[in-house]
DNA sequence: GCCTTATTCAACTCAGTGGTTAAGTTACGC
DNA sequence: GCGTAACTTAACCACTGAGTTGAATAAGGC
């Protein structure tokens, strides 16, 4: 339980992760099409894919040789349950959202590489 | 902007944090209480205090000699708006909100201890 | 059957984190 | 003004985490 929130809020400490989450928001994809936008080898991706799995905020399924990778908004329910907890409960601020998806959105991959945090 | 979340969330990831906040919703605190109920030195507590405080979760104002730690909501609010975007948009669950409190706060400070996340 | 595509595994490097103890600083209290 | 209480800083250690490259596995396609 209380690991359960370690895993998912440090899987979502990680840039490359949370912009992976904002891709698999519009579709679906496939291991190789996640990495494709990002400056880093595919093998870091596949670790990448690896932590969202191991907190339960992706689900990956294999048909034939390629992986699909789906998002499971289900784990992040919790983890926004208990945050909410400490703010004020206002209602939700999509416009706000969208804004951050514009920042995180690895267009060119930009502010995502290894540098990315910087 | 980007690394705001990244340092916030990286902060929540860490049990002993997200207890020590869950502390902080009850009342402002000195650094010397704070420490109390963790097994733990009070070096490690304040170095947490620090990454809470880089965060944006909480200001620490030294009066005297003691330095009271205050509950700072807003920095939790973008996180969870962002968080909240890939949700279906439920309203909050107040009673779960409580339930993670029971478990996260440390009457004995069990479970929040070295081998904690274990 | 073989080449290729899709993905993971293994071994490694390097930086960061969470904890320790010990020493340093700053402000009371008497 | 001296001892002590309230912290922080420094130096250290063990472990983790994000990335690399290179080899391994698995499933198509022809």
């Amino acid at each position: 339980m209380t690991q359960d929130l370690d895993q998912v809020f440090a899987a979502l400490a990680d840039p490359t992760r949370r912009a992976i989450l904002a891709m698999l928001l519009e579709d679906d994809m496939a291991v190789t099409d996640v990495a494709e936008p990002f400056e880093m080898s595919l093998a870091a991706i596949s670790k990448h894919l690896g932590v969202l799995t191991a907190a339960g905020l992706i689900s990956q399924e294999k048909r034939g040789r390629v992986k699909w990778c789906k998002l499971e908004p289900d784990a992040l329910r919790n983890a926004s349950v208990w945050m909410q907890g400490f703010g004020q409960f206002e209602p939700v601020n999509l416009d706000a959202f969208e804004r951050f998806l514009e920042i995180e959105l690895p267009e060119t991959a930009e502010g995502v590489t290894r540098s990315g945090s910087e």
